[in-house]
DNA sequence: ACCTGAACACCGTTCAAGT
DNA sequence: ACCTGAACACCGTTCAAGT
């Protein structure tokens, strides 16, 4: 008769570290790393630190403050502006911004509705200002206008995101071309017309175009 | 002994309706409009027109295909354009269009990841195209800014929805007011000088200037 | 083809009771 | 104060079996 496997019990394993805002955080940031947002919830993440979900409200009001905490952590990647003129250097930190979303775009459409206000965010808030300034734009427009650059980067994140989910939205994009393929020009003629545009151009091409308009646009309305 | 009352059986109450996907998008469309979009799930949907909710699977692929539905639906209230310039005209239309979303901040924040493709929203397309197209921008312009201006509008009602659940984001709105107010102005100099700007105007005027900048933006672009 | 019961595999949050 | 087991009140989607 062999020995009886035991299942592996609690004080065989290492000491279990104390729980912490910073720590659970970070096992947040590791699992929406490897598997997306979707699948930090606040279960798992009780599961990963060896506790009941209940334990996690000792931290955080909600996943919302969760999902601002996971947005901070992620600005700390994004490198500040470098030396180019001011128009090039904003363009240049809102992509970089757009694409870093653009891999988490769970995480852009709980932003979205999120109002963050991390230190990380502040900072990039106030870059973001300060490049508009240096353009000479007046302090009204500059902060309507970085609200309105912010919403736009974030929402083209969201909408575009190129994670698994993505294949799902392919298909409706691909019923959305194909329902603007069959629109008669009788009755969607301005449709017809655009047809190819539609859909023309790559993901970095208009996302650069679109935030160069607003840019254009905020600074002569 | 008065009689014993019975509970009200499957076969008193009036012969159930059969199925379809019309019947099941205007009963979603009435709890939407009563309680909004939250409650709007498959079960409930299901137990409201009296069946389980493997039912509902017959006539949509998933809940997002309901949420583009309801879209459609709501689109149909939504008045052409009228007979001042372009310019005005665009502005109202899209306007009216963030304005109805506003009320329904769940389904602005299903839309922007959806890529709808109803008949009623491919009119609203094809008439944002039109105005452009009467102001004289160019087709590759229009298409690309027909997408960002119904992209900003979608955005913002998702941002800014005024539901219950806009209660908890008016916490987070006054934690980054709150954040804005204490950030000193030797770390966050731009968001020192920004700070009264930052939350002036009314959600219509910043709509309205933000519409208006991306238009301009547009067209010199 | 259309319809469904039941199951699968989960959720966020609260609360009373512990330490 | 910090922590937790257990419960409350739900989810979307699939699938085999019916009609």
């Amino acid at each position: 008769m062999s020995p009886r496997r035991v299942p592996v019990s609690r004080r065989d394993r290492p000491a279990k570290p104390p729980l912490s805002r910073d720590g659970m955080v970070a096992v947040a940031l590791r699992i929406m790393r490897e598997e997306g947002l979707e699948r930090v919830t606040m279960r798992r993440l009780a599961g990963e630190l060896d506790t009941g979900p209940a334990s996690l409200y000792v931290y955080v009001r909600n996943t919302a403050e969760l999902h601002g905490a996971l947005l901070d952590e992620l600005l700390a990647d994004l490198d500040g502006p470098g030396t180019r003129g001011w128009r090039d250097e904003l363009i240049e930190l809102l992509w970089a911004y757009t694409r870093m979303l653009h891999g988490y775009p769970s995480l852009a459409r709980s932003v979205l509705t999120l109002r963050p206000s991390g230190p990380r965010y502040l900072r990039f808030f106030d870059t973001v200002l300060g490049l508009l300034h240096a353009g000479g734009v007046p302090v009204r427009q500059a902060a309507w206008g970085a609200d309105l650059l912010l919403q736009h980067a974030t929402a083209t994140a969201a909408e575009h995101g190129s994670r698994d989910e993505a294949v799902e939205t392919a298909g409706e994009e691909e019923e959305l071309a194909a329902a603007v393929r069959e629109a008669s020009p009788d009755s969607y003629p301005n449709l017809a017309r655009a047809r190819d545009e539609l859909f023309s151009g790559t993901g970095e091409q208009r996302t650069r175009w679109a935030l160069t308009a607003i840019i254009n646009g905020l600074t002569t309305t």
